[in-house]
DNA sequence: TTGTCTTTTGACAACGTTGTCACTTTGGTC
DNA sequence: GACCAAAGTGACAACGTTGTCAAAAGACAA
C-alpha cells in the first residue's frame, strides 16, 4: 500500500480510502490510485485490515462438520457457502469425526483466526467451552444436533416426527413386527429417531419387542451383520426401519444376500443417491440438508448483523419418498 | 496479551515467548503466564501473529473445488484436510461450479487472506492470472485437471489409460459396437477420456462410428435422454462406456427404463456408492480421490517447506471394479 | 478582497503480535 | 572478591492496515 501511495503520489490513507470504496476522494485521484495498484499487482491484505478495523471482522466463518466428505455434511457445507459468498464471506471447514476433542480443537483453531461466526454440527456433549467464544463476540449456530449445556441458535430436522411417519407407513401396510436398526445412542439425533419408533408403536398399541431392536450400529458392516442376525433368528420382523443412511445400505445388503429384499419391507432415514434404481427402490424419510444449511447461515448472518434477540430453534421437516421397499406387505 | 502480561507481572514479550513455546523462559515464569492467560481466557490472535512474523505464514490453505458437495470433490477435500491438520493448518474451501470467473474470485479472496498455499481443481482455461500469486510466494498445486498457460505441480488421474482399460474389457467380452457418452469437451479430463475411447477402438481395428458417440452431456437427465436416443435408433450399440459418474447414472436409468439393463453392457468412469447393489452391479473404472488429495497436499507442503525443484506431474492410477454390467456379452 | 463553509487530503497513532537487541541476573571460575 | 559467560527478561520498533483529527484547497456570498 505504501508503494502504491508513493507511485500515485498520494498518502497511504488515500489509497486505503480508494481500496475500501470510501467516499470523499476526487475521481482524478481515485483513477491514479487504481492505476498504480494495478501496475504493482497490489493485493489488499484482509488480515491487517481486520486487525485494525473497529469491528474486527475477518469476513470468514468456521464450519465444523462430522466429515466434510459425508454426503449429508457436504450438502450442508455447500448451502452454507452459497449464503456466505453472497456476502463476500469465506468458509473454513473441518471434520470432527464424531470426536468431541477434535471438535474443540477445530473451534479453537477457528477462534485463533478470529472467525466472525461458527456453524457447528456437534460431536461433543458439552458445549459450555463455547461460552468464552460467545463472550468474545463470536456468533454461533448449531445444526443437525442440539448443543449441550449451552443456549444457542439451533436448526434441527424433525427426527422423531419423521421416524413416526415412516413407522406408521409400515403399520398401514399391515406390519406388526417392525425391526429397528439405529446409530450410536450418544448421538442426539439417533436417540430422537429411536424415540420416534418407540412412540409410534405405542400409538398403534403394538408391544415393543426389544429383540427386534439393534442400536449403537456404526457403519455399513455392523448394520449388515445386525440385520442378518435379526432376520435369521426366531420370529424375524416383517419390516425394518433403519435410522441412518449407512445403516440402510447395510440392511439392504443383508436383505439382498438373504434373498429377502422383496419379502421384508424397508424404510430408511436419509435419502440415498441411486435409491430409486435399486430393486425394489428404497422408500426413505428424506432430510433437507440444503434447507438446514441455508437456514443456519441465514440465522448466523442475522446475528452478525446485530440481532440480539433470544436464541431460535428451527425445525426442518422431512419428506417421505415412496419407492417400493416400504410398500411391501407381510 | 497485554492484560496477561500485566496480570503475570511480566513483559508482553515474555507472554509471546510462552505462547509460542520459545525456549529461554524460566519454568516459574512460564507457569505464571499460563495461569494468567487461563484466567483471562486469552486467545492467541493468529492474524496479528502472522502479520508480524517474518515468514508471514497464516497456517491456512485455500482449496478451490468444482463443488464441495460433489462426492469426488468432497473426498479430495477430506484427504487434503487430513494432511493439513497434522501440520496445524486449516482449510478454506470454495466451489467454482465449473465457472472460471468464480474460480478467479475465490483465488482472489483466498489471496486477500494471505493463504500459504492453494490447491485448485481448475474450471478456468487460463491460469496465467496466478503468476502474480506465485510471485507473491503462494504455493499452488492443481488436481484432477491440468493448469492452462501455467507451469505448476499437478496431480491427475490417468484418464486415457483408465478408459482404454474399460473399452478393452468390453472388446474382450465380444463387443464391437461400443457407444460412448461423455461430458463437456471443454473439461480437460473429459477430452482425455474420449481420447482413450478413440485410441482403444483403433488398437482393436474397430472403425469409429460417430453415431455411437454423444458428447457435451451435463447431468443425469441429459445423459439419460442421449442414452435412450442411442439405444432406440437404428443399429444400436451392444455396450456403453460412460465418461463420468452422473452420466453413468443417467445411462443406467435409461437402460432400466428400456428393459435393456441385462442385455446391453455398461462400464462407467468413477465409482458410484451403491453400484454393487444394483442389478446388475455396475462395472466401473474407479478413481482414487483420497490418493489424489493426499498427494496434492504432500506436494504443496513440500513446496511450503522450501522445495524449489522443477514442477512435478503426478499420475494416480485407476482400478477396474467388475460387478456384472461390464461382463454382459452381446 | 475577505470570511465562512464544505470538500478533499494527509500525518500520526493504533490494532495484537514478534524480531532485535540490550540489559539484568545467575552461577561458576580464578 | 572480581570477572565472565550463559540464561533470562524486557523496551521498542515494526508488520499492513484504518480511525481520528487537523490542515489545505476550493466554492460561494458579502
Amino acid at each position: 500500500m505504501r508503494d502504491v501511495a508513493a507511485l500515485a503520489k498520494v498518502s497511504i490513507k488515500t489509497v486505503s480510502r480508494v481500496v475500501n470504496g470510501e467516499p470523499g476522494v476526487s475521481p482524478a485521484l481515485a483513477r491514479r490510485v487504481l492505476a498504480a495498484s494495478e501496475r504493482l499487482d497490489y493485493r489488499h491484505n484482509m488480515t491487517a485490515s481486520s486487525l485494525r478495523r473497529s469491528d474486527g471482522r475477518s469476513a470468514t466463518i468456521g464450519v465444523v462438520l462430522e466429515d466434510v466428505a459425508n454426503p449429508f455434511a457436504s450438502a450442508l457445507h455447500r448451502s452454507i457457502e452459497d449464503v456466505a459468498v453472497k456476502r463476500g464471506v469465506l468458509v473454513l471447514a473441518g471434520s470432527s469425526d464424531e470426536d468431541g476433542e477434535r471438535e474443540r480443537r477445530l473451534v479453537s483453531a477457528f477462534a485463533s483466526r478470529r472467525v466472525d461466526g461458527l456453524i457447528i454440527q456437534p460431536s461433543s456433549h458439552d458445549h459450555s467451552y463455547l461460552l468464552t467464544e460467545r463472550r468474545a463476540g463470536t456468533a454461533m449456530v448449531f445444526v443437525d444436533r442440539p448443543p449441550a449445556f449451552l443456549d444457542a441458535d439451533t436448526v434441527l430436522t424433525d427426527n422423531t416426527a419423521g421416524v413416526k411417519r415412516g413407522v406408521r407407513h409400515l403399520v398401514e401396510h399391515g406390519h406388526r413386527r417392525i425391526g429397528y436398526l439405529g446409530d450410536m445412542r450418544t448421538i442426539a439425533t439417533a436417540a430422537d429417531r429411536h424415540q420416534g419408533y418407540v412412540e409410534e408403536l405405542a400409538e398403534h398399541e403394538i408391544k415393543l419387542d426389544e429383540r427386534l431392536v439393534r442400536l449403537d450400529l456404526r457403519g455399513i458392516e455392523k448394520a449388515e451383520a445386525a440385520t442378518t442376525e435379526l432376520l435369521t433368528g426366531p420370529e424375524p420382523p416383517t419390516a425394518l426401519f433403519t435410522g441412518q443412511n449407512l445403516i440402510t445400505i447395510g440392511a439392504f445388503r443383508a436383505l439382498r444376500r438373504l434373498g429377502l429384499h422383496r419379502k421384508v419391507a424397508l424404510i430408511g432415514f436419509d435419502d440415498i443417491l441411486l435409491a430409486d434404481l435399486l430393486e425394489p427402490g428404497i422408500t426413505v424419510i428424506a432430510q433437507d440438508p440444503a434447507a438446514i444449511g441455508r437456514t443456519a447461515a441465514d440465522v448466523l448472518f442475522r446475528r452478525l448483523d446485530g440481532d440480539r434477540s433470544a436464541s431460535e430453534q428451527h425445525i426442518v421437516l422431512t419428506r417421505m419418498i415412496t419407492r417400493g421397499s416400504g410398500e411391501i406387505r407381510p
